[in-house]
RNA sequence: UGGGACGUCGCCAAGUGGUAAGGCUCUGGGUUUUGAUCUCAGCAUUCGUAGGUUCGAACCCUACCGUCCCAGCCA
């Protein structure tokens, strides 16, 4: 384990502190998500942080989805949750749990509070809450309701459960204090009338309580001893504690904060990314550009990779703005290392080797998956006398630091010969359509006998056996580093070259079968992983083989 | 004169009284059949600002400045 050298951060200094009085001897996490839409990169953090806690300190971390608004929640989104979280390479103990399995206690609970005189049932509207709240500067002031008897109390939310009145015509609220400091303590509602079918619970409900009312006594039912979460519950945290210290629940969590994760040129709110989706900007939760998890995978970003951008990015209580190459790093190290390598032209200009016998042409070379890793194995490489390579490693006069084909000069194969360029040939627009070159005899695996090196070194592919294939290139969604910053409207700042659809590229043939679970490194270009789009499983003839890019290669050429 | 939190290199981030870790980015050199990888080197006399305490302060005290969060019967 290398994370011995690592600093500790603050919670989990905490937990060792715990651990280390005895106040805590088995650690217990939980990943709440509501399940009313997909998971992007900001949950990765919680996911990471609190299954990594867990993981770390021998303990356990639920799932538990926190389901107590029917209005916008659905199963579809339990499902994707699920799935996110495990392919992230994560497992929650034992059955799923569900906030809603809770509503039978909560609403014991809830009797408890009224009889304890400290709960009441308030008739105010919803405007009228608002009014009587007070604000930011100003003392709220007492409901008229505040004082009803323990009796009518009951009587009115056994009702209210039973569905006896309208939506929002009657809550239940909590007496603690209409003047406090804190806003979340001026009498919050901890239920709600939504006569409203419930994704898990069906028409069972008219009442669903909130989530500052759930959330902690979810926590405490299910034993978790650290609930970790997000900046912007903080001033919920007094709340959360009033409910632990005057209900009879079964253990005492903590909650802890910590603040989320920006990266910039990013948009991470579900309402925003939903927007992208209903607009068709994007093509779906999954499309590659968006920061969802399920968009990253399609992508072709590992798991390992996102583990390891959260990772370096720490956990700590100050707002800031992680760059996006830091994630590019993490994603272009994994590959790096575990990626396959092949050879594909994206823009195919063909290259006729007049040297080469036409009779009998093709020559099968051996190259290697990996060039650090023997362990990868080999590859067959199809070698003609056409080939294709990319249209920028040819220019007819370069320069010096053009180190690609040049008419008069010599340039390496990818792992095969050393060629010299003598012609190119235009159409009648005067474009390049083709290029007339000569192998140097002798330069496999050596350099040329007469000592003239090549100055470079560029990938083909054979123009007689090759596998077509579409390429979808992908750049940032947004132009501006931070889209929504400031209450900016994120749609001005699109990038209209988000997606650039590549047709008739060439692939090598080891191609054929494509690997589906992780990106190749296409020399020379980038990662590019398989595409659900594609369709290869049929015959040859009429198979579809779609790539996206999942990320270019480091580029310092140019300076 | 609402309440709360936070301010260490361009970006993350250690450090919690003994004289500024690390990663990303960036810059320059080397290796290389990927302009990749790998590798070597450089990159904060200074910790939001100003005072104070101390032999000694990013760490303690005071004041100020800045940023973020809270007025859903959302989570």
């Amino acid at each position: 384990m290398t994370d011995t050298e690592k600093p500790l951060n603050f919670i989990q200094k905490i937990i060792e502190e715990d651990i280390a009085s005895g106040k805590t001897t088995q650690v217990q996490t939980r990943f709440p998500p509501e399940p009313n839409g997909y998971l992007h990169i900001g949950h990765a953090k919680s996911i990471c942080l609190n299954f990594g806690l867990a993981k770390k300190y021998g303990g356990q971390c639920n799932l538990r989805f926190d389901d107590t608004n029917p209005e916008k929640e659905d199963v579809e989104y339990v499902e994707s949750i699920k799935n996110d979280v495990k392919w992230l390479g994560f497992e929650w103990a034992d059955q799923v749990k569900f906030s809603s399995s809770y509503f039978d206690q909560l609403y014991d609970w809830a009797v408890y509070l009224i009889k304890e005189g400290k709960a009441y049932v308030c008739d105010l509207t919803q405007e009228e809450t608002r009014e009587y709240r007070g604000n930011l500067t100003e003392a709220g002031k007492n409901s008229p309701f505040r004082e009803r008897s323990v009796e009518e109390n009951l009587d009115l939310f056994e009702r209210m459960r039973d569905g006896e009145f309208e939506d929002g015509a009657r809550s239940l609220r909590v007496k603690i204090d209409m003047a406090h400091g804190n806003m979340q303590m001026r009498d919050p509602i901890i239920y709600r009338i939504k006569n409203i079918e419930h994704h898990q619970t069906g028409d069972k409900w008219h009442i669903y309580p909130s989530y500052d009312y759930a959330h902690g006594q979810g926590d405490a039912i299910e034993g978790v001893t650290h609930s970790v979460c997000t900046l912007e519950f903080a001033e919920h945290q007094p709340l959360y504690n009033w409910f632990i210290d005057n209900l009879p629940v079964p253990s005492k969590p903590r909650q802890y904060e910590f603040s989320r994760l920006n990266v910039n040129y990013l948009v991470t709110s579900k309402r925003k990314l939903k927007q992208l989706v209903d607009e068709n900007v994007v093509n779906g939760w999954d499309d590659p550009r968006m920061p969802t998890i399920s968009g990253m995978r399609r992508r072709g970003y590992t798991a390992q990779s996102i583990r390891n951008f959260i990772e370096s990015t720490g956990v700590t209580r100050v707002d800031g703005v992680v760059d996006m190459s830091q994630l590019e790093f993490s994603v272009r190290e994994d590959l790096n290392e575990n990626s396959p390598r092949a050879m594909c032209i994206l823009r195919p200009l063909k290259v006729t080797l007049w040297n080469v016998p036409e009779e009998n042409s093709t020559e099968y070379l051996v190259a290697p998956n990996h060039p650090q890793r023997e362990d990868m194995g080999t590859r067959t490489l199809i070698f003609d006398r056409e080939i294709y390579i990319d249209k920028e490693d040819f220019q007819e006069e370069g320069n010096k630091k053009f180190k690609r084909l040049v008419i008069g000069k010599r340039v390496r194969l990818r792992n095969a010969y050393v060629i010299e360029a003598d012609e190119a040939i235009k159409d009648s627009n005067g474009e390049i359509i083709e290029v007339k070159a000569r192998i140097i005899e002798g330069t496999l695996g050596n350099n040329p006998e007469d000592g003239i090196k090549p100055k470079g070194v560029i990938h083909w592919v054979s123009a007689i056996q090759n596998v077509d294939c579409e390429v979808r290139l992908y750049d940032r969604l947004f132009n501006d580093i931070a889209p929504d910053a400031g209450g900016k409207d994120y749609m001005e700042s699109l990038n209209p070259d988000s997606l650039e659809v590549l047709t008739g590229c060439k692939g090598e043939v080891s191609l054929q079968s494509p690997r589906t679970d992780i990106p190749y490194q296409f020399e020379r270009e980038g990662y590019y992983f398989l595409d659900a789009d594609s369709d290869y499983d049929q015959d040859l003839e009429n198979q579809r083989l779609v790539f996206n890019r999942t990320i270019g290669l480091r580029d310092t050429w140019d300076k």
